[in-house]
DNA sequence: GTCTATAATACGATAGAC
DNA sequence: GTCTATCGTATTATAGAC
């Protein structure tokens, strides 16, 4: 695939995850990706919603192979999410709380205004809820338990996020991990 | 409290709630509060910034005094808690997913943008804990249990709006209710 | 208190050259 | 594939009349 696309979408992510949607601009995408200027409507003819929706879909598939490989590290689930979960923490931490999901913004933002961006955001969520459900089924949880816990994971994880960057302090994160662990150990 | 100063503010936080913060325009609040035009400067000399910040602190009043009133209905936390939520959830599904929490996107998209937003978005979500927080005490909950619980309370149910937003399905809250009260119960 | 007009800038998107 | 120039329309904010 072409370098210059790939740079375009990575930038985006980057941009999305720290200003949302409507605050982000393609002249900022284009800046910060060091890509061509000609390249943005020659790669994404379809203009911000393209590449917006190209963006989150691949996060999601980044984001969700790295839940798989986080969560094998701990044959225990409980365990494992909440382990993953202070890793999740950690690189909030790291980008001056600038980073932590791509998705928020943008889902909320768009929910009722882009079809196709909605869409996107949709699917990226249960591209993710997928990862947890797959270790909790490995872990023995029956199939609407591990449904619905899956969720609540994606869900109070997105929260935790939420709350962390707004306080810029990781103690939200940590208390979702704990939380967590206490409801997956039962 | 002036009329058109108060309208502003209402359109400002429906505004938010559908479309986030660099998503909502001047004329657009002006447009749906029917406020005079001439009215926006004169009632927010300092802006934009301005009017958001003062109406998610005026939201987060309202909110906190419906989480409170929402709860009393129960005498068991777990239960109130479990209730409130599923209030929520038709709440957001009546406002056809337009709606959920004025928070969210204004507060993923300015956390390192705007101090004085990102301020008014930190107090805001103490706001709401403090609501969730009492009700625990008041249930025999420990102090730090409390403090952690209602801070988990907060984060799930901003992950569920999310999701049931996203989906366009309040199955999502339905689903951070019931986890909710078997983690309440224990 | 409210109005219009407008400044200054940014936006997304397109056309046409190369 | 990439460039520049540009269209049309938004944006926030201000100035000055009433």
């Amino acid at each position: 695939m072409s370098n210059a696309r790939e740079q375009i979408l990575q930038a985006t992510c980057a941009l999305l995850e720290k200003q949302g949607y409507h605050g982000t601009g393609l002249n900022e995408i284009v800046r910060e990706s060091h890509a061509p200027k000609g390249s943005l409507y020659y790669y994404f003819p379809e203009g911000k919603e393209q590449i917006t929706s190209e963006a989150i879909q691949q996060s999601s598939q980044v984001t969700s192979e790295r839940i798989r490989l986080g969560l094998a590290e701990s044959s225990d689930a409980a365990q494992a999410v909440h382990d993953f979960i202070l890793k999740v923490a950690e690189n909030v931490e790291l980008s001056g709380f600038a980073a932590g999901s791509p998705l928020t913004a943008v889902a909320m933002e768009t929910a009722t205004k882009s079809e196709r961006i909605n869409l996107a955001c949709r699917e990226a969520y249960g591209t993710l809820q997928n990862a947890f459900r797959e270790k909790l089924l490995a872990g023995g949880y029956p199939q609407p338990k591990a449904e619905e816990l899956s969720l609540f994971v994606v869900a109070s994880i997105e929260g935790g996020i939420i709350l962390s960057r707004t306080n810029r302090n990781v103690e939200p994160l940590r208390i979702v991990a704990r939380q967590l662990k206490i409801l997956l150990s039962l």
